[in-house]
DNA sequence: TTTCATTTTTGATAAAAGTCAAAGTATGGC
DNA sequence: GCCATACTTTGACTTTTATCAAAAATGAAA
């Protein structure tokens, strides 16, 4: 399966990360200080979703397994087909997940804006090829950390375990979330949901996309915009 | 949120657990050989699942901690505004989770038969009020636990741990692949789908619960099944 | 078996959303 | 700043699905 992570259910959470998101933005001038900024966002991300505290040394295990990796926009992280290896976190940019059926068309499952996770869970964790494209929609900058290490890591530091139990629901709960809206709202009243709970999209998506991810074709969603 | 597990995508799990709960079916005539029944197939789960064994010591703390219940046809698990206690294994029988729109309207989120977990676990997890009701559709059986006892048992029972790791992985895949589904298909694709991936629903619901579950209406549904 | 309630089907019509084509509008790469 | 490309809007029309009403079919209880 695929899955963009929400563990911002908890605002106060997802406010201090997208704060440190700007930062690094802004600091990402010279090589040094743009590492230290990236993984930041990410301790950060770890201490603020959970009680434990992070050590030096967690943050070194940390660093070790996490890869930072940039891509520019419309780069592919991952192509149906491909078997997925990585669990990314999304340091600034913007990422995409989406299904092609066999007429071409376009399906957004989810969007991983800074401070998100997004993977292709199914291909991950089964090592099975992917159903899915993911891919950046901005110049983005991500940390990627293979199912192995992330498990690894588990072991050692508490606040990971902690982590990944959370991560989990916080998964379960959004999907469940995006199936009711699915099932139970017609298109103005999908439009109308997604404007109350992620507003940010319509600054930071295009239009052809949120009708994707709405699961509604462009010019629908167009005569919707204009009431 | 809510989520019926399915960490019935290894089939031969599935097969298996099924089989088993025919066999409890048929020896419940006996109070004591129907407990014994009862609590084997969650066994039998466990063991199937993971590669850990399971020790009668092991067996007696799950006993101890999932309580044995039987529910009639229509009997409500959980009311909407409910904070949600437990989350369920089903032995026999049917579950079905379903939200109430303010027209009235039912959708239906998930459905659990013999071996399906079955929790609103946004509720459980956030001791939150459910959004959701939980009914049975059938008379019958379930097991409940509370997410404190289980959590209790993963640190003592390496299965347990390793199923809950496994599960919630399992639904996060099962409700990513009906997001797609929902988003990317039309009535008559979803519900070749629904025939394809699950055609024991057919058997089990009622045309007014598959129609609810695929997203459309009773009427709909009729006329896709004349094709 | 008969009866009553519920579910399913059918038909006519309405509303919602999709399709196709074309005209505007942005915008990012050079 | 310009151009080519991609994105968005608009209009006319089609298809899909919902709605409403009523008739069959089913099935559970007396």
């Amino acid at each position: 399966m695929a899955a963009q992570s929400t563990l911002n259910d908890p605002t106060a959470v997802t406010e201090r990360t997208e704060s440190h998101a700007i930062e690094s933005v802004s600091i990402r001038s010279t090589v040094e200080t743009h590492r230290d900024g990236s993984y930041k966002l990410l301790f950060d991300y770890f201490r603020n979703y959970t009680k434990f505290p992070l050590s030096s040394t967690d943050e070194g295990l940390i660093r070790d397994a996490f890869k930072l990796k940039k891509v520019r926009r419309r780069q592919f992280l991952v192509q149906e087909g491909d078997v997925s290896k990585y669990i990314c976190f999304v340091i600034f940019g913007a990422l995409r997940i989406y299904s092609v059926n066999e007429r071409g068309q376009e399906a957004v499952v989810a969007f991983a804006l800074e401070g998100n996770w997004m993977s292709d869970w199914e291909s991950v964790v089964t090592q099975t090829p992917a159903r899915y494209y993911i891919d950046a929609v901005d110049h983005s900058e991500i940390l990627q950390v293979s199912p192995a290490e992330l498990h690894a890591l588990e072991a050692k530091i508490p606040a990971i375990a902690e982590f990944l139990r959370l991560e989990q629901r916080s998964v379960a709960v959004t999907t469940q979330k995006r199936i009711h809206t699915a099932i139970s709202m017609n298109a103005e009243e999908r439009y109308q949901d997604l404007l109350e709970h992620h507003p940010e999209y319509f600054q930071r998506f295009s239009q052809n996309m949120i009708a994707s991810y709405l699961g509604i074709k462009p010019e629908t969603l167009s005569r919707l915009r204009k009431r």
